[in-house]
DNA sequence: CCTCAACCTCAAGCGATGTTGAGGTCGAGG
DNA sequence: CCTCGACCTCAACATCGCTTGAGGTTGAGG
């Protein structure tokens, strides 16, 4: 019971990797994924299996959370790359993650409240065009700025 | 002048698929991927290429509305499908869609809020502790009701 | 007529995000 | 000692949303 599966709660110190799946929603093969992308990493035991200390449960809590809004895992490891690998980190290291991940979720929803509006603007209404509207132009601000004639519509 | 490229715009009646890829935005590769999958359609000319009518730019706008937003694709052929094929869609047809994809873009807005609150209460604050809140245990709702041992963290 | 960009089809490839399966090890309970 | 579930690795496959390339046609201007 000490090393592999069902020790009491109050006991352990450390997570298999079944444990942290069950506990975080990740399968565990999201886990080894994430491990082999480098968003997690483990200890191993001298049999060559994974150890967990708790504060992975709150890492891959965090990953999840980011996926549940859109965010890519490459944009999620970059955030955590922020926190220290060697300590757990401190309220300050978390409070410097939380403030950029804010500023994302405010961007995102900001830009879903603009999507939002356009529409109920432009669809709902009874123009019925999309020509000169801010969302069936947008490519005109976000694409490369591309060769000639940018000039989207002339007649509808 | 007349049938493939550069009519001038008073004088055109359909859009080539070059035309409705810079008009929209979209690249010609992935019109004709759209096409494949039942997004839009086109007419043939004799020579066997695309004509849209200029009433595709506003089914292409939406599509790429949605997947500005997070929409698969497969979802947006779906509200897509609603509209009548045949015939050009009415106010109303357009309508009806607006609001299906208003209440979707309202539920990812409040679903991203949620998130963006929860994340603020539960890591800026000083418990550091994602144990107990609602983002970290988010896939206990979710989540296929498991085999077993719900009861996702008993100690910290 | 010749040229040349824009068009066509079909097949393969790509990056992200995993899942599945084969084949094997570990370790605790009976 | 034996069994059995949880674990390991590695490779292959799957889905989505396209892009790229090969190889060929169309059609308008010169």
């Amino acid at each position: 019971m000490s090393e592999a599966v069902a020790a009491p709660a109050w006991d352990q110190k450390e997570l298999t990797v079944g444990q942290l799946s069950e506990r975080s929603g990740a399968a565990v093969s999201a886990l080894h994924f994430y491990e082999r992308k480098g968003l997690i990493s483990s200890r191993r035991t001298s049999g060559n299996q994974r150890r967990y200390p708790r504060g992975m449960l709150r890492r891959v809590a965090l990953i999840r959370i980011g996926q549940r809004v859109g965010i890519p895992l490459a944009d999620i490891k970059a955030a955590l790359d922020q926190l220290p690998d060697g300590r757990t980190p401190t309220k300050k290291d978390w409070e410097r993650l939380s403030r950029s991940w804010r500023e994302e979720l405010d961007e995102r929803i900001r830009m879903l409240q603009q999507v939002r509006d356009d529409f109920t603007d432009c669809i709902g209404c009874g123009c019925l065009s999309l020509n000169r509207c801010s969302l069936a132009n947008r490519h005109d601000e976000l694409g490369k700025h591309g060769e000639g004639a940018r000039r989207l519509v002339e007649s509808a």
